[in-house]
DNA sequence: AACTACGCCAACCGCATCACC
DNA sequence: AGGTGATGCGGTTGGCGTAGT
């Protein structure tokens, strides 16, 4: 007995979103906060359905998002956390408030699988060394380990992301959002009418639009110009609180060690087995 | 210059899980 | 406790851009 569909599929519109609904999106959010996606297309009008709004949120528009470039740091830490807890996307990406599940996803699958695979050379390769290690751990206390990890994840993320994700209590996250996204689109429209896609598939999109001057304003906001650094949520000292106050100091100092996957088979033992005994 | 193949990424789909009644 | 709706998550796809021929 199939669930119905969260939308109507007549007069519900696909493909990518176009500025217009960005902006009016990010108004609504602004305006309400995240949640209840199944009002959203009613209140807004747009004709999207609640969960290609909420989507389009989480992975695009929600303030604090870096998009592109992946340093190397975040590379490592993604070959490792993907070496330790498989395709959870949603859980590696609590290690990395900036970057979403998707994001880390499409990554993992550009880029990083081939670059995993490519060294099989025997045990230093992450993955391999993840599955032996799996193997050597017995199935439920490995259940066990995997959910101990995602609420530790998930406290990190709280821990590291307060400051950009309390909406109730920071609506200034909000309008910096807003900004963010208004500059974006001012430069969109002011620049060669592109396709909608543009702006989305612009490298960094949001972050990179960011730097163009002026203010704009929406159906129901007004925005103005800010630095960079404050338009996200997330910034350099919410970095440091992350690493300074992060609650899961073995398996964090494995996962951010610099050295280079050299003996990461048996640390990964280690660090699976301690992470268990401290939970 | 035209065509083809491939890579990348935003967005969609469907199942799982959660939350509320 | 069970049903139902809302949300989360992971896999997959479609379309665009670009490199190669």
């Amino acid at each position: 007995m199939g669930r119905p569909p969260c939308c109507d599929k007549n007069g519900v519109k696909k493909g990518p979103w176009t500025p217009e609904e960005d902006i009016i999106l990010v108004s609504y959010i602004q305006e309400h906060g995240p949640g209840n996606w199944r009002a959203v297309p009613t209140n807004t009008g747009l004709l999207r359905c609640s969960k290609s709004c909420r989507l389009r949120w989480t992975n695009y528009l929600r303030p604090g998002i870096k998009r592109g470039n992946f340093t190397d740091q975040e590379e490592k830490l993604i070959i490792r956390l993907q070496a330790l807890l498989g395709n959870r996307w949603a859980a590696i990406a609590s290690y990395l408030p900036e970057r979403t599940d998707n994001d880390i996803k499409n990554y993992w699958n550009t880029h990083l699988k081939k670059k995993v695979r490519k060294p099989e050379t025997g045990s230093d390769c992450p993955k391999s060394s993840g599955q032996s290690s799996h193997r050597s751990v017995s199935k439920g206390q490995w259940e066990r380990c995997l959910q101990t990890d995602i609420n530790m994840a998930k406290r990190a993320l709280c821990e590291a992301s307060s400051a950009s994700c309390s909406f109730g209590s920071k609506p200034s996250t909000y309008a910096s959002n807003t900004e963010n996204i208004s500059r974006l689109l001012q430069g969109w429209m002011k620049g060669s009418p592109k396709p909608s896609v543009a702006p989305a598939s612009s490298g960094s999109g949001v972050a990179e639009s960011a730097s163009s001057q002026g203010s704009v304003s929406t159906s129901n906001c007004i925005m103005s110009l800010e630095p960079l650094e404050s338009v996200f949520g997330f910034n350099d000292s919410t970095a440091e609180r992350w690493e300074a106050g992060a609650p899961f100091s073995l398996l964090e100092s494995w996962l951010l060690d610099e050295h280079d996957g050299h003996g990461q088979e048996s640390f990964l033992d280690v660090a699976l087995l301690d992470t268990c005994e401290l939970f």
